[in-house]
DNA sequence: ATGAAAGCGCTAACAT
DNA sequence: ATGTTAGCGCTTTCAT
């Protein structure tokens, strides 16, 4: 008894020494002060002492006891991508800001470890939910939405289902991507993608297809296995390129495909974008600072990541009833910014007379 | 009543459906059917059942109960530096098995917000720290060592606290990089850092320093600030090159400032390595693609994973006393992973007759 | 071998 | 205006 190690403080604690009761306590610190008649005083006096004792409840009786932990599960393909990274990272500071933590997973992508986490998630009693969905996750996606616990899907939706979700439109993205070349005078521009077939690669490939059969040209389409192995991955972009020597450029669907691509690229020895000219949907640092500068098709992060925690807390914040037939369904759109990587070089190039581009 | 949702199973659920009680439930749930002496039928009913429905026990629930929420609080300087993230995947992977979750966050080296972290954890009642300490926070870390909360540090430790901690002998890593730079017939080696005066950043420079200075060399160390500002560094190390064009290799002690200085090597439109020889701290993906290759100083993630973990679980299944007095200190060796870009090039080049290093 | 019941710390409806 | 008290769902001691 007298060997315990010192207990941390109770609300027990704190309503003896003040000679209140708990409820008196717990009222004043859920705010709800006013609204029982509590007088000032005591008021005063029971957030004064919490202060200097350094009171903190305990969350998990008190979740316990609301049914609310204050939690939000938040499941993205990989953390370690700098898009999903930054939206995260800006998703966490809203919501932490409004007294919400989030609990981050990624899924790589595989249904199984998909399911595995949103269930994970449910025993933890998160709140609300934020995905990026991979294939085939339906059914658990349906079970949260029967439960009542707010969700919202960004980057990718489920078309079956019907949900809040924000996506980019990545057709228009690199719709425009393909004519900004075309206008540079590039004719054979190939596009190189993952094997998936989520909405937002199958809209991304979708927009540069268009802009090639505007022109009655035709496409050049190279699928890489979502592989994890990066020297197999840079040795099969390397081999498109060498099979296709026309080609004089690439747009790639993805920040990591780019990533190996430039690597690919590098090997061959080409110039870019005099050999060839790259453009990259999304941005990514690397890209920035790469000699050459490499042209995006950047995604409005920001933007993204506000949309899909307003949503959230909007939700989280309703009565818990209905709710459900209005859902949000957001599209943003893309902006090209164009670098030197897909700018047509005149054909004597003064090296000293280059233009300085900030 | 009848128009709440449908309800998730509870114990009670099952013991009245089973027509035990409760308590038996329990047990056989929690593995204690033997030595509660329950009949193997009973317990068998119990699981089979258990099983049908997909019950789960409530977590918070339990954990109120307990005291045990099985969840370890991860404190790194930054997720999103592939160091961190891999040996934070690694510890996930290793605890998840053992039944323990992880959640992350990273201070960004903030103390203020170290610390804010550090008592967000404790207030969510982790049952574990792992801790990647930021400079100040010795006081925050001896609360928890005080609360008897088990804590291993890991890549720096805190030298007036007396606790578990994991490092990488940093100062045999880079002695051993500027001696093989020195082999090479390089001469005019420097160092490029951060203004961190932590145990391991101070670790590497003083490797570096006593391999110049057994052969009378002269240190040349450029700090640069811990900024946020790619540009700025990148500008800052390009001028410190520039100031000093007899030098003719470069160590940088972590790898974001390698990737830093490989851009600013590339707009001074260097050579790596014959106009200058480049070696990083720490291995990267980008080091092993990059041409050249670099040559890195790598340290040891599956090791430094692994013991943190099994230190941090030995204590955690611990009756919860003592412990005190026998703290781990582990150093672990780093290897030098000799590549392209530290290799000095006799001056006419036969490509082929490269020697296989490794 | 099994069941009853006392909490873990907190909230909120209901009394007073 | 403030106090009493019944749970939230689970574990575990003690009786039987």
């Amino acid at each position: 008894m007298s060997s315990k190690v010192k207990k941390r403080t109770l609300i027990n604690d704190i309503a003896n020494h003040l000679e209140v009761s708990i409820a008196t306590v717990s009222l004043v610190l859920n705010g709800k002060a006013k609204q029982s008649r509590i007088s000032d005083a005591v008021a005063e006096r029971v957030l004064k002492y919490v202060q200097e004792v350094g009171y903190k409840p305990n969350h998990l009786a008190k979740s316990l006891r609301t049914g609310k932990t204050h939690v939000i599960g938040l499941v993205v393909e990989d953390i370690s991508n700098p898009f999903f990274a930054t939206v995260a990272w800006l998703i966490e500071k809203q919501a932490f800001e409004r007294g919400y933590r989030i609990i981050y997973c990624s899924t790589d992508n595989d249904p199984t470890k998909s399911k595995e986490l949103i269930s994970m998630f449910r025993e933890r009693h998160v709140d609300g939910f934020i995905i990026v969905p991979s294939e085939g996750i339906e059914e658990e996606v349906s079970t949260i939405l029967r439960e009542q616990t707010p969700t919202v899907l960004f980057d990718r939706f489920l078309p079956k289902l019907p949900t809040n979700y924000i996506v980019v439109d990545g057709a228009q993205g690199t719709y425009t991507a393909t004519q900004h070349l075309l206008e540079q005078g590039f004719r054979n521009i190939a596009f190189v993608t993952t094997d998936s077939t989520q909405t937002q690669m199958e809209a991304r490939l979708n927009g540069y297809v268009r802009a090639l059969e505007e022109q009655q040209l035709l496409p050049l389409v190279k699928r890489v296995a979502a592989s994890k192995d990066s020297e197999h991955l840079i040795a099969d972009i390397q081999d498109f390129i060498k099979d296709n020597r026309a080609c004089d450029a690439i747009i790639f669907s993805t920040n990591y495909l780019s990533i190996y691509g430039l690597e690919a690229i590098s090997r061959l020895q080409l110039r870019i974008p005099q050999d060839l000219a790259v453009i990259s949907y999304d941005d990514h640092d690397l890209f920035r600072l790469y000699t050459p500068a490499i042209t995006v098709i950047a995604q409005p992060v920001e933007s993204i990541a506000k949309n899909v925690i307003d949503i959230l807390l909007e939700q989280l914040q309703q009565p818990s009833d209905q709710a459900i037939a209005n859902n949000h369904s957001i599209v943003l759109p893309t902006a090209l910014i164009v670098r030197k990587s897909s700018i047509r070089q005149p054909e004597p190039v003064p090296a000293t007379r280059k233009k300085a581009a900030k």
